[in-house]
DNA sequence: ATAAAAATATGCTGTAAAACATAATTTTAA
DNA sequence: TTAAAATTATGTTTTACAGCATATTTTTAT
């Protein structure tokens, strides 16, 4: 992780959710204590049992937040693309991380004080209301994935998160490839599935010219197919 | 659904989380626009796909939060005991409801609208607050959750599950029965398997003497075994 | 440039858990 | 009070997926 110097215009911009309800001292306030970083591919934002104390905010790259399951497959459990915010959770239900952070390309992050964001909070409503509908947003996707994950078939699992990486990540100017390019190891903890099926489903996928696959390239060929496969499990 | 007449005092009382931030007038805003209604058992609270407009609390009574799943496999995302607030989140995701509720049992709901709620967060940051800590507490609990039910086996989700409802429900005067009495079909819904394997492993526990069963009734002889079981997977 | 390490690919085997079947018991309704 | 329906119980079969092994390709480090 390395500290990066940015112009503070171009700063509040990108955080304009959080900066457009305040006052022009309190958005003073917010600027003074944020600092931005820029974390390399793969590499730790933060850890399962830490104690939370910076809100972040992605300014560019992407970042996945994940857990440690059973003996050691890791579980992907969201992840974040510009301009988002994460990291607050754990924190403003008074615990430690349950979750770790890692960075899926070079990101740049913003960090400000979960201190100082508690207080713009208290003091500014809007602001109050931007977690609260964040938060909520966030309970009905994992409420969703749960029973995805948990009920649907291998196929169903991999059509889903290949489109669900869409949703989140978008497309390349091409139209159809995803702009995300994970390895089978994260395709497989998102998807929870092992690596090998990951790697066999993807194949078979390719083979039936749903999708078509160039090394970590995943270029879709049928959405509706995906979709067909998703929805029926 | 039949309405209740209750005691106004007795209500402000046990709903104080919602009423101690509260000013006299907000107050009286509160208990203006409160109904009470009782579900009978395995009633309906409301539905997937419907518009909420009311933020409950059970007074008394159990409640399941549930969702329907692939081939009609429900899968119960998460129980609700008294005092407890539930079925706001979509509202505050701008959402119709992704999940449905149900009783458990015989239970009394109080009713607030969603829009008077609303209106006393945007007056009060207190209760602002109180959503923001409760929502993240419940979005920690279906993240651990997704991993628990994609990762363990049978055997520990099962000793999970039964360790999770002494923790909701609590247990009898005797010190070790479970004070709810679920169908092995919620216990199933709950734990993410089918009926049979519910029942099958069930019987196993019990001659295993790791728990006693009586009908519906639940005894937990050994929580140590319980939560090694639960803990390998 | 070359060796070492990591990621991808594919086949084979074992098994956990679903699916199905049937019976026994309990609950509900007429 | 008896029939019907729902729930619980248990045995058998099937299969989806994990686990393991091995080879090949790609990436990383020296």
């Amino acid at each position: 992780m390395v500290r990066k110097e940015m112009d503070k215009e171009e700063i509040l911009e990108k955080i304009s959710d959080l900066c457009n309800p305040l006052t022009p001292e309190q958005r003073e306030r917010l600027t003074e204590n944020l600092t931005v970083y820029t974390y390399r591919k793969n590499e730790a934002i933060y850890s399962e049992g830490e104690f939370p104390t910076q809100l972040m905010c992605l300014l560019s790259g992407k970042v996945k937040i994940f857990k440690n399951g059973v003996s050691g497959r890791n579980q992907i459990i969201r992840v974040i693309k510009p301009v988002e915010y994460f990291a607050y959770r754990a924190y403003f239900a008074h615990q430690e991380y349950l979750t770790a952070a890692a960075a899926f390309e070079t990101s740049t992050i913003a960090l400000i004080p979960i201190t100082t964001i508690t207080k713009l909070i208290s003091q500014n409503n809007d602001l109050a209301w931007f977690f609260i509908k964040q938060l909520s947003i966030d309970l009905g996707i994992a409420d969703e994935r749960t029973v995805n994950l948990t009920q649907k078939h291998i196929r169903g699992r991999l059509a889903e998160s290949i489109l669900f990486l869409k949703e989140s990540y978008g497309l390349e100017e091409d139209g159809c490839t995803l702009s995300i390019y994970l390895s089978r190891e994260d395709l497989a903890s998102l998807s929870n599935m092992t690596t090998s099926n990951a790697i066999r489903t993807l194949t078979n996928f390719a083979a039936e010219k749903i999708i078509a696959i160039d090394g970590r390239k995943i270029k879709i060929i049928s959405e509706d197919k995906l979709e067909k496969i998703s929805k029926i499990g």
